[in-house]
RNA sequence: GGCGACAUAGCCAAGUGGUAAGGCACGAGCCUGCAAAGCUUUGAUCCUCGGUUCGAAUCCGAGUGUCGCCUCCA
């Protein structure tokens, strides 16, 4: 396995601290609204990896947080007169529903930060000793200047006049952050022997990496991944305090995902460019967004536009035309050169346009051969397993292949639909083929192509 | 102002030194009553300029353009 560290700058081979083991941390989302399609980009990309070192055989701990106390969801209360605790169960329900939809699983771990006050709290007391942190009038700051190496991560310079974060003369350096806000008045608080209040935002990875899946040595995990735009500040910050704290690096290695963008401008709550996923799922099929987020390296800027979704469906429809032909058959193994290639493929960070086209490759070989003798039961059962061994590892091609092409088409359309297709079959018997094209024009007018095969007429919903 | 990424056929998109994967669209062919599907097949010298090299889309330099981080952000 090859990965593109952030850090490094470059492709390196991944070496795993504990062999055949892989643990990796994903920062999840601040839970205050609904997932858009950047949320659904990040968390297919780390799928896919996590898929690509399961199907590697490696023994993966994959790991992703719920950000659940933060200014955000501070406002969201004071605006909507909720809880903390609605807001917060309410989004991490839906995330995970619509993720679920997009086939990706839920995290082995999924800590909370509201769930990992005490270390925090703890954590920030070590630092306090140490006077690696500092009190000020409304918050507890790291001081930056105690680690040598930080901006190492980022390789940032930040002595530059046009730094944008706001001066604040209590802090030491410009560069500091908070590990904790004082609680003002109608905020939710903890509890806390340096003064009750709440976590910055930075703070909490640290704590649950380090309570839920730290190993001892040199490298608390072996991954930490998340958005491009997370890498200054937020990871940087985060090693930071690791390193402080422990003396320990906190990843080995470090990914990032790059963005979805909107007409060549990245997606954003601030730029109010925002797809949500909630709004896409409702015109498109999860596995159809899914197929599509995917279709592209994940460190590159992802342009969505619902003309290359709908060209990607057609690539997918592909897969399952041939799912139809040999669905009923059994299985026997997966082609070893195809899979092998399949893993080559990804283990080189990811390499899904290059897994695509060895899918695409091993979808014409079949073709080709069914074409030549439709009986082929050898091809029919290794395509087969070819099939379901790609739903394990890609996350596509896992429905039932008919159902696939008729997704949201009612009972009672079905039964019309299959009433014309009849009607067609007899008039093409007395070879009454004016009749016949009659009533599949019908179906077309209606968004349905019809298919006449060897074993009877198919159809599929065309978008 | 600092740091960084990207620029490959009409569109999407691989490819990090040896004469350009794949998908879609388009044209041609096979198949079909006709279609659809499937299969076969046509098409790019890789933003510009300069350099290194026997040889570069791939390395180096300059330029142009687009985007991102430096403020919450996947």
């Amino acid at each position: 396995m090859n990965i593109y560290d952030s850090v490094q700058r470059e492709k390196v081979p991944f070496i795993p601290i504990k062999e055949n083991q892989v643990k990796i941390y994903v920062c999840g989302p601040t839970v205050y609204d609904d997932a858009h399609l950047g949320h659904a980009r990040s968390a297919l990309a780390f799928d896919l990896l996590r898929r690509t070192f399961i199907g590697l055989n490696y023994d993966v701990t994959f790991v992703k947080n719920f950000t659940d106390i933060d200014d955000k969801i501070i406002k969201k209360m004071n605006e909507s007169g909720k809880s903390l605790e609605e807001i917060t169960s309410f989004y991490i329900q839906r995330y995970k529903d619509e993720m679920r939809t997009l086939g990706v699983s839920d995290a082995d771990i999924e800590p909370k930060a509201t769930e990992s006050i005490e270390e925090i709290v703890s954590f920030i007391e070590a630092l306090l000793k140490e006077d690696k942190a500092y009190i000020t009038s409304d918050s507890i700051y790291f001081d930056t200047t105690k680690d040598s190496k930080y901006l190492g991560l980022s390789h940032m310079k930040m002595d530059d006049t046009r730094a944008r974060v706001e001066a604040n003369s209590e802090k030491r350096d410009q560069k500091d952050f908070a590990l904790w806000k004082f609680s003002k008045q109608g905020e939710p608080t903890y509890p806390a022997p340096f003064g009750d209040g709440r976590p910055g935002w930075h703070i909490e990875c640290s704590c649950m990496i380090e309570k839920h899946m730290s190993y001892d040595g040199d490298f608390q995990i072996d991954i930490h991944a998340g958005g491009a735009d997370l890498l200054f500040p937020h990871h940087e910050n985060e090693a930071s305090q690791t390193r402080c704290k422990s003396g320990q690096e906190l990843s080995k290695y470090w990914m990032h995902n790059g963005f979805v963008t909107i007409n060549g401008e990245k997606m954003s709550k601030s730029l109010g460019n925002s797809f949500f996923l909630k709004d896409a799922l409702k015109v498109y099929d999860g596995e159809i967004l899914r197929f599509y987020l995917l279709s592209s390296h994940y460190r590159a800027n992802f342009n969505f536009s619902e003309e290359d979704l709908l060209v990607s469906k057609k690539r997918l429809d592909k897969l399952y035309r041939l799912k139809k032909r040999v669905y009923e058959g059994k299985k026997s193994a997966v082609n070893k050169e195809f899979k092998k290639a399949v893993l080559d493929s990804l283990s080189e960070d990811l390499n899904i346009s290059k897994t695509l086209s060895l899918v695409d490759e091993m979808v014409a070989n079949a073709n080709e051969k069914l074409d030549l003798n439709p009986k082929d039961k050898p091809t029919k059962f290794e395509t087969n397993s070819n099939l379901v061994w790609i739903e394990g590892i890609l996350g596509i091609g896992y429905k039932d292949p008919y159902e696939y092409f008729q997704i949201g088409i009612s009972e009672n359309e079905k039964e019309e639909i299959n009433d014309l297709i009849n009607q067609r079959a007899e008039a093409k018997k007395t070879k009454d083929f004016a009749k016949a094209d009659e009533l599949r024009d019908i179906l077309t007018c209606k968004g349905i192509q019809l298919m006449d095969t060897v074993s009877g007429t198919q159809w599929e919903k065309v978008q």
